[in-house]
DNA sequence: CAGCCTCCACACAGGTCGGTGTAGGTTTAA
DNA sequence: TTAAACCTACACCGACCTGTGTGGAGGCTG
């Protein structure tokens, strides 16, 4: 029972605060919570973390997705990461972005919330922007910013709505303004 | 001073609850503060309200935004939804939609906030579908959708990002997707 | 002026919050 | 066996939370 390495302690508060505070909101948990649900005291915890507020950070800094760089073709992987969407919609507990929960929730309260959770979007605008200069795009940005636009409705429509189609409605809204881009879409349109 | 009649009091209430929970977010604004800015005390605010609970009901019930139906055509209406919606993204003090924050900070803990920005994104949705269809669109409610995730999109992205820039991006790729559908879009494109 | 009625200022209850201090028990190593 | 290191259980602090109870000030009506 008793874990030895700091590490991985570490790495289990992380996944007990991920699991309360995307599910619950982040003010609505307590540290006490945290720590009774990770099973170590809350004085444990705080050798840990020197703040609930530096847990949340480390909370947030951990939230990546993973956006695979398949070998398949970049317009068949910009359809993906819609797809996988999908999917993680699919998944019971879904609730939105946790960065954009966080800043919608805490907002002008903590300003590094909004500083990684805009890092981040850039990230995945970055991903979208790699994969268009790839298809040969040469101005790739406008439309980046597009596909993001697109995939971060549907997260925000799929939170209030947990309507699962608004998914696939953001899907063929790429494929329309990936085909007026002049990229070739090789498989059959919408198909699974 | 005194006002005499209740519908302005609960008025200025709601107001000073609307300033105060958008801003700052609904947990982290206390009953206490509401009445102090409000001028009342929070004994006076229980008479108007029986619990805080209501009070972020009503707060989210009163949120409409006005989706005006002018005499312009179909297209330049929609196309102007999203002139407004950067409009309000050079307001100070944007930040977010209401009721998708409410949704994300208070999640499955108040089911009447999902019902209230359900309800309120599904009017919204059907604003867009009954401008397709008075633009002779057959099958509207794809396109209406894919509208709506556009509009909710930039608004979250606005939201992290604090880039006015993510309406404009909007705004042309809906251009894309009507155009896409058949839709004549009368004035020069882009231009403003 | 008397009576009434509204509302505010204030205090309070019961609870939770983030964060800390400490005593004692358990594991490890010498 | 003994000493050191670690960790838990628990009490505690001040602050804040929602919600209520009350005394009295102030204005309105007779």
């Amino acid at each position: 029972m008793r874990v030895t390495g700091k590490a991985p302690m570490v790495e289990r508060i992380l996944q007990t605060a991920d699991r309360l505070f995307y599910q619950r909101g982040i003010r609505a948990v307590g540290v006490d919570l945290i720590a009774a649900e990770a099973g170590i005291s809350k004085r444990s915890l705080y050798d840990y973390f020197p703040s609930k507020e530096a847990l949340i950070e480390a909370y947030l800094e951990r939230y990546t997705l993973p956006l695979p760089q398949t070998g398949a073709s970049p317009a068949a992987q910009i359809l993906g990461a819609f797809d996988r969407l999908e999917r993680m919609f699919r998944q019971d507990g879904f609730r939105g972005c946790p960065l954009v929960n966080a800043v919608a929730e805490l907002g002008g309260a903590c300003e590094p919330v909004r500083s990684i959770a805009t890092r981040f979007k850039q990230e995945r605008r970055a991903w979208f922007r790699d994969r268009l200069v790839e298809a040969g795009l040469a101005t790739p940005d406008a439309l980046a910013l597009q596909l993001l636009l697109l995939s971060e409705g549907a997260i925000a429509s799929m939170l209030v709505s947990g309507d699962v189609s608004v998914a696939r409605g953001a899907r063929d809204a790429a494929v329309v303004l990936l085909r007026s881009a002049g990229l070739a879409l090789e498989p059959a349109g919408t198909a699974a």
